[in-house]
DNA sequence: TGCCAGGCCCTCTTTAGGGCCTT
């Protein structure tokens, strides 16, 4: 069963763009949030048994030296399934990371109950006006705090899950609607961009 | 820094092509 009022919000990194192309999960981090409160977290590095390429290195700090003394994918993702085990799941660009849950997933025959949410789809939706539809970019838009660290599993993390927080308040303020369970906003990324404000402005009447 | 792929989304569209996002 998939608990209602809880969601992961997580983050891979990983050794390039395509697991059907061979590449692997090196790092996931993820935040736990229970009705818009933190309440667990879990990163680590994983050796994916394969060297990173520099352009890996350099992007996101996390060095084949580093990742030859992680525990191996497997291990962790055996860690990672409980941490999800029966959760609703959020990520920036959620079609990326949700490719590699699977695929590690898959490599040690497990699986998962939950389903995915996509904080891109929505910010695409909710901040038309946005520069662009970057993490980083839509954090300075929205004027959350940040260190700048990005491309680490764990921080990458923490600001989708500001990012997600305050799309929630943007739409309850807005809006008018007083509960915004996971699948409204399941809805809202199927709903077109062009008509998506009529579409919440019906929401908000019937709710 | 970019490329690799895949899904979304727009448009000079739908018998298609290209930009945006993710690493």
């Amino acid at each position: 069963m998939v608990m209602a009022n809880t969601v992961v919000v997580l983050d891979f990194e990983t050794t390039g763009l395509s697991p059907d192309e061979g590449d692997r999960a090196i790092e996931i981090g993820a935040v736990k949030l229970a009705r818009g409160v933190v309440v667990d977290r879990f990163q680590a590095l994983m050796n994916p048994g394969q060297r990173v390429s520099s352009f890996i290195e350099d992007y996101t700090g996390i060095s084949n030296a580093m990742l030859e003394d992680a525990a191996p994918c497997a291990e962790v993702m055996h860690r990672f399934g409980d941490f999800i085990e029966g959760e609703n799941l959020v990520a920036h660009n959620a079609s990326f990371d949700k490719r590699f849950l699977d695929a590690e997933l898959t490599r040690i025959s497990r699986s998962y109950s939950g389903s995915f949410s996509c904080s891109l789809l929505a910010a695409r939706r909710i901040f038309q006006q946005a520069p662009n539809h970057q993490l980083g970019t839509l954090v300075k838009y929205t004027r959350i705090p940040s260190t700048g660290d990005y491309h680490r599993a764990l921080y990458d993390s923490e600001m989708t899950v500001k990012l997600w927080l305050v799309m929630l308040s943007k739409l309850r303020d807005q809006y008018g609607l007083s509960a915004i369970p996971f699948t409204f906003i399941q809805k809202l990324n199927k709903t077109p961009k062009k008509s998506v404000f009529q579409w919440l402005a019906r929401q908000a009447k019937t709710s």
